[in-house]
DNA sequence: TTCTATTTGTCCGTATGTATC
DNA sequence: TGATACATACGGACAAATAGA
């Protein structure tokens, strides 16, 4: 036999494919949302599909968030769109911000002000709002060498917290986390490329106009409040962010 | 033993039961990470309970990130401990990417080639796999200007789209996904801030020394092979990677 | 209120396919 | 090749929730 293999068409599974015809019906508009799906005995009528594999079928658009079933009401349509085609699933916080554990913060400043308009971009309240600002330099714990300078910005309310978080190791949202029970329910972070400036520079041990990664994190509690938020500046050749995502449905 | 017969009093359904029992299981150490669990025969002799609600329970294991299910193979645990923390949801790998669907990829030069040994890190194969590299500008639909230096590397097996890349608009893993029906199951994204050489400055219409983010990307298929590898410089300025993730499991 | 029809949820039985060792 | 283990698919029965008469 010549060049490729002969391989065997791979036909998907039954309850598959009645999953694809329904999510192609929710996209296409035939079944619009918020209107209702074919109960099950319908499909197994119309399809000539046992129970099992109507049920199996309707779990898939479930749990793609394309639909929602509700006993003794019936199947209906939630979305038109999946719910997510992709998932980053992290262990912790820690892990978005490939945090280094072994580090400790080291406080040059503090600060308590009110937020100007201008500050309302990076802190996203309204002005006037009070926060505390904590100037500093991240160093790992075996080295002289810092390899941050990371500004941090508190509500003025975990201002009790401020003994002790000089000095602390590893991450202050864990401590705020902790100190003043408000879990962390969301986080984001935005990264930009820059260059230092001349005091960057100096304060990293580096030159004007190396390669520098910006970040800037943000930390919200159960109720959408901002707990947290930090500024950022690293070494561009000490810092990588990497991330991946995996695609959870495979309709 | 399991309460079998429901009665008045509100039961967790058996295949929950079974689930919550082997979850503790789990947690105990009594089958330890790494371990295998029952197999589904076992579970219905033990339990006397029927097939389809041994499977349920798995499922149930399954989707919580507990155990891997492999036929031929078993059911073996994964973690102890929960499966995720925080998440981070997208609709698409654009929405990871950033990706400005309005562009277009002109191609500057075509090169086949084998894998060297520097080139591993990377490619990510064995040395002697052959590529195709890609080098090339992207451009906003709308503008004369360049916004990203962007080489591609893709396994000699796509060479046959070569000529649909060309001047393909949007991106090019999108292309390959559907030209060549291989799903991309995962991607993961690098990203590093650098400067611009003298080089990369021209192509970019910069200046040399400007702050720039290099993005590498690889695109895996459903079987972990690799897809696609891009390798992109941003201009500093015009390029923000923002990302966020939820706290999943309330607990 | 009570009753009934409808719809999904749970649970069982059985058989065959497919991947792995 | 055979044995094992999960995946798919058929069948039936009853329970629980809901909506409407």
């Amino acid at each position: 036999m010549i060049g490729r293999k002969r391989r065997k068409a791979k036909v998907q599974p039954l309850y598959q494919q009645v999953a694809t015809q329904l999510r192609q019906g929710i996209e296409s508009g035939h079944y619009p949302v918020g209107g209702p799906l074919p109960t099950e005995a319908m499909l197994c009528a119309d399809l000539n599909i046992s129970r099992h594999t109507a049920r199996d079928a309707l779990r898939l658009l479930e749990e793609a968030g394309y639909v929602s079933r509700r006993r003794g009401v019936g199947t209906y349509v939630l979305s038109n769109r999946p719910k997510r085609a992709y998932v980053q699933s992290l262990g912790s916080l820690d892990d978005l911000l490939h945090y280094a554990h072994d580090t400790r913060y080291e406080i040059e400043g503090v600060r308590r002000f009110s937020a100007a308009a201008s500050d309302l971009a990076l802190l996203q309240g309204k002005a006037g709002d009070r926060w505390i600002k904590l100037t500093g330099r991240r160093y790992q714990l075996l080295s002289d060498r810092p390899f941050s300078i990371t500004v941090i910005y508190l509500p003025i309310r975990f201002e009790s917290a401020l003994d002790e978080i000089r000095d602390h190791r590893g991450a202050i949202y864990a401590l705020i986390e902790e100190r003043f029970n408000v879990p962390i329910a969301r986080a984001s972070q935005e990264l930009q490329a820059v260059t230092l400036s001349a005091e960057e520079a100096t304060l990293l041990d580096a030159k004007p106009g190396d390669a520098a990664m910006r970040a800037i994190r943000r930390y919200y509690d159960t109720d959408g409040k901002l707990v947290e938020v930090s500024w950022n500046l690293y070494l561009g050749r000490l810092f990588t962010h990497s991330s991946w995502v995996d695609r959870e449905n495979r309709l």
